[in-house]
DNA sequence: CTAAAATATTCGAATAATCATATATTCATT
DNA sequence: AATGAATATATGATTATTCGAATATTTTAG
């Protein structure tokens, strides 16, 4: 069970915060996509992460040499939806992110949104 | 405007919190019986409040000799749907500090909910 | 088996956030 | 104007977070 206090700290740093709405938004994201989308040290993208994982706030999954982390399968329903509006309301934030952005490989694209 | 990362700071500390949901719950309180419901020290809570006060995240309106808490007018819409589903979904979290709350003087009541 | 690429972890150092205590302010009552 | 109740702020001390740098692990390619 995951607690909103937890959760919310979980959302308290810009590193994270960022790493979160991207893959809110294209659904999984490995951790060179996301060291080059926020141009931060691979170390740093990483620690994040973990903190996310451990929170069981993001699942991971292995593919040969990339590790891809997604929202986890049993993120509550109102945390998903904290994500998704914070998503939609707050493209300017995101928006330096997305342009540096580049996909490793070609791969499901993300649910229809925007 | 608001960014995201200074809102999700905000909510990240349980006495913020706290304060901030059963706010969004009661419509406003003032420090004592936020006090009452938290069991928290005066400095603590009107130090916390100030900080929200300062994010423009709550508004503080003096009655007498009591200063009544709001959210913000001007908070966007997306902070205050998180902060709805965020109270609907995590009744447990709060529950004793709703136990704990006994209003100074006989208010309107919140909005209709629960 | 070795090298390189991607990712993870460890460890102090630096920074930021929080706290309790003490003190100040503001308003209502007398 | 003096008192008490409610609220606000200042000040160090403590604690929690974050960081860069170095190192370890895992996997693929050769």
């Amino acid at each position: 069970m995951l607690s909103p206090l937890v959760f919310y700290k979980a959302l308290a740093d810009d590193t994270r915060l960022k790493c979160l709405l991207l893959i809110t938004q294209q659904r999984e994201l490995c951790v060179c996509e996301l060291m080059t989308a926020l141009e931060q040290s691979q170390p740093k993208i990483s620690r994040h992460l973990a903190q996310l994982r451990n929170a069981n706030i993001l699942a991971d999954r292995r593919s040969g040499q990339w590790v891809f982390y997604s929202l986890h399968p049993q993120l509550p329903e109102w945390a998903q939806q904290v994500l998704q509006q914070t998503l939609l309301a707050n493209q300017p934030y995101l928006a330096p992110c997305q342009q540096h952005l580049t996909l490793v490989s070609d791969r499901p694209a993300a649910q229809g949104c925007c």
